[in-house]
DNA sequence: TATACATTCAATTGCTATCTTGAATGATAT
DNA sequence: ATATCATTCAAGATAGCAATTGAATGTATA
């Protein structure tokens, strides 16, 4: 006597629901998010052994989340569609608006996050066609390469204080990166802040930009 | 030396991710999407053993997934938000587009599912309006008691052959129950068509019709 | 106060996931 | 062909999850 549909079907969702129910999987999505990615790229960027990766990466692609594709030597791995991503977002605001954890957390090591008021995607699209805001990338130089919102400029964090001279003082900033959580933005208008620059930060990141059928910049 | 913020969310997040990352949880909540419910008809309708069932209900508590109320010995359970609504949709959505054996199990067990082209909730309740479909609900009469489709005829499925004088032959039925993959419908649609009536499935089911704002009757 | 009842807790058992290590595959380059 | 490199596979140790059982909690009723 055979399982029932329900049964069948429910069995397969939850597989669906484990494989984005781990730490590393949620942070390799994140960066498949902002475009094709290698094993061993995604390995280092993460901090995690080679085959670990390789196996997180193939229960992700066995759950329907990711697809691979082979050039080479190497093997490329990618989002599935943009349903990965909804999905992605849909956890995120469950979590934040249920679990006080989550709210602790953030208020905990992102001091002070009242005023980090964030950026619309709508408000910051209108404001670039104004020429009012410079658009700050802080993602490493190859993420940037592979896709990033017209017009801006990468500094990647470690080289932020170095490289002040390149903002206009009397324009304000508005820094993304990866997405909600990515650290590096954050980090970005606590050190911009601190030096007396207006700045904030987008409210999303680069996947949910493109997403939204905003233009992207490749190569520029 | 403590953990990364970004680890820490990650965790959080994994951590609602896993919580519905089992069928049976699945099951709980597409029950609880329909109303507040108890421990006790819960474990009965699903089939689980009483402290099973609490278990399930205390880990979905803990993710945020669930909130309970108690009165008097009774325990209720309800769903967090409507959020919670949205990541079940998201799970399901990419469920069907990228896995194949979620095709194949609906194409398997609901067999013909082309003949079976659902309804959308917005045409429904166009048709509704003008009086031009009989729309069939069968669930338990107690669920239906406690909220449903305005003017739906309540027929539970295994009643429902006793009861086909109560259809108007002439007139289109539209079957519904309590989400998309709830066995009852698909089952209600083959029973009736094998009798010559001209019925058709609402693409999902109660908790969606609720959540996209349309009118509720509660105990007609 | 004593009893009945709904739910939860605690402890046990078996299972599944994760990470690590080292070997195996499959492709390119020498 | 042989070597080299990126990725995957296979096996083993550890930890966490799931279902079952029986006891404990807390509320209502007699």
């Amino acid at each position: 006597m055979s399982i029932s549909p329900k049964q069948a079907l429910y069995g397969e969702f939850a597989n669906v629901a484990r494989a984005i129910g781990h730490p590393h999987r949620l942070e390799i999505l994140e960066h498949l998010a902002q475009g094709e990615r290698g094993v061993d790229a995604l390995s280092e960027r993460i901090g995690l052994a080679i085959a670990n990766t390789s196996q997180h990466l193939q229960r992700l692609r066995r759950a329907g989340l990711a697809v691979s594709r082979r050039d080479g030597k190497f093997i490329f791995y990618r989002l599935a569609d943009d349903t990965v991503l909804t999905l992605l977002s849909s956890l995120r605001r469950v979590a934040e608006r249920n679990i006080a954890e989550v709210d602790r957390i953030v208020r905990g090591y992102f001091a002070g996050r009242d005023n980090m008021e964030a950026v619309s995607r709508g408000e910051l699209f209108e404001r670039m066609r104004a020429g009012l805001v410079t658009v700050l990338d802080v993602r490493p130089a190859d993420e940037f390469a592979s896709g990033h919102l017209p017009g801006a400029l990468n500094i990647p964090l470690n080289e932020l204080t170095a490289r002040l001279a390149e903002f206009d003082p009397r324009q304000e900033i508005v820094a993304y990166c990866r997405g909600a959580y990515c650290v590096l933005s954050f980090e970005a208008v606590a050190a911009l802040r601190a030096r007396g620059f207006k700045v904030r930060r987008l409210e999303d990141g680069l996947p949910e930009w493109k997403a939204a059928g905003l233009p992207i910049e490749v190569n520029a």
